[in-house]
DNA sequence: TTATTATTAGGAATACTTCCTAATTAATAA
DNA sequence: TTATTAATTAGGAAGTATTCCTAATAATAA
């Protein structure tokens, strides 16, 4: 796990401010692996300062994705974030929206192949399994 | 490619109606591979059909999705469909929003493999690759 | 401490999709 | 063919996540 000083330093050094909103959504992406939406983070945040706002959030989040700090999936049209930047396959729950990361050491040679072959310019992947997760799946059988 | 008369016909077998609507979309989905948006589609529907609705569009479009026989995939926040439903890698230009599909096969091996180490039961699978075009990408080098 | 300017809070605006309802029409039977 | 009936449609309103806007605030550098 990265630690929250190297994620806050990596800002300093590029002319960002460090507030304590960001602190505190830097923070909570850190220790939870659960992928929260934008509003999620939103009332975690809140606990500690009541008048943040939603908007100051996306901004943010924003921010940190286009930093590569954390990365951004979207599950039935919301926005899921997650501090585990590393290419990894996202196993959605369809019932719960439980997310669970798997990694996969042929994912970097799948996405070589296909750029070769079609001469697209990749920057970025995303890989995607959707059912139910461990707990739900009994439900639907 | 499938017959248009092949997905009527599983539609029809269902007990859903054939409709002028629903037999122009379907051929405009089986006869491209450009991955259109809902409001494309309703687009090109309309020269024919000038009072088709974008509701029917995307009811149109659930249906077919509910049955199979159309993938969707979400891009910035709009929903694109294809009538290639095989699983296959989604390259996605950042740029001017093109999809190619490549297929490959490595990716049932991955689906299996990941499954049995998540516990999920699933169902469906989404691997994308953003990045830009062979045409697109010049201008970002 | 002061000046500068990035950032914030709060709400309005946006954009895609879904929902709602009366009118229409595909499918079936007579 | 016509009548019946229920699925489907057109059109627009409503919903929802996200982005945009602006005055007020606060992080940073001098």
């Amino acid at each position: 796990m990265q630690q929250i000083e190297e994620l806050v330093n990596s800002l300093r050094e590029e002319g960002f401010r460090i507030t304590p909103q960001r602190i505190a959504i830097v923070e909570y992406l850190l220790k939870t692996n659960d992928h929260p939406s934008a509003e999620h983070i939103h009332k975690i945040v809140q606990k500690k300062y009541p008048m943040v706002s939603l908007s100051t959030v996306y901004k943010t989040l924003d921010l940190l994705r286009e930093k590569k700090l954390v990365n951004e999936i979207k599950v039935e049209g919301e926005a899921r974030f997650d501090a585990h930047t590393d290419e990894h396959i996202n196993l959605i729950c369809m019932n719960c929206g439980k997310i669970e990361d798997v990694d996969e050491d042929s994912l970097r040679e799948i996405q070589t192949k296909a750029a070769r072959k079609s001469k697209y310019m990749i920057l970025k992947s995303n890989f995607e399994l959707l059912g139910y997760c461990n707990n739900c799946k009994s439900k639907f059988i």
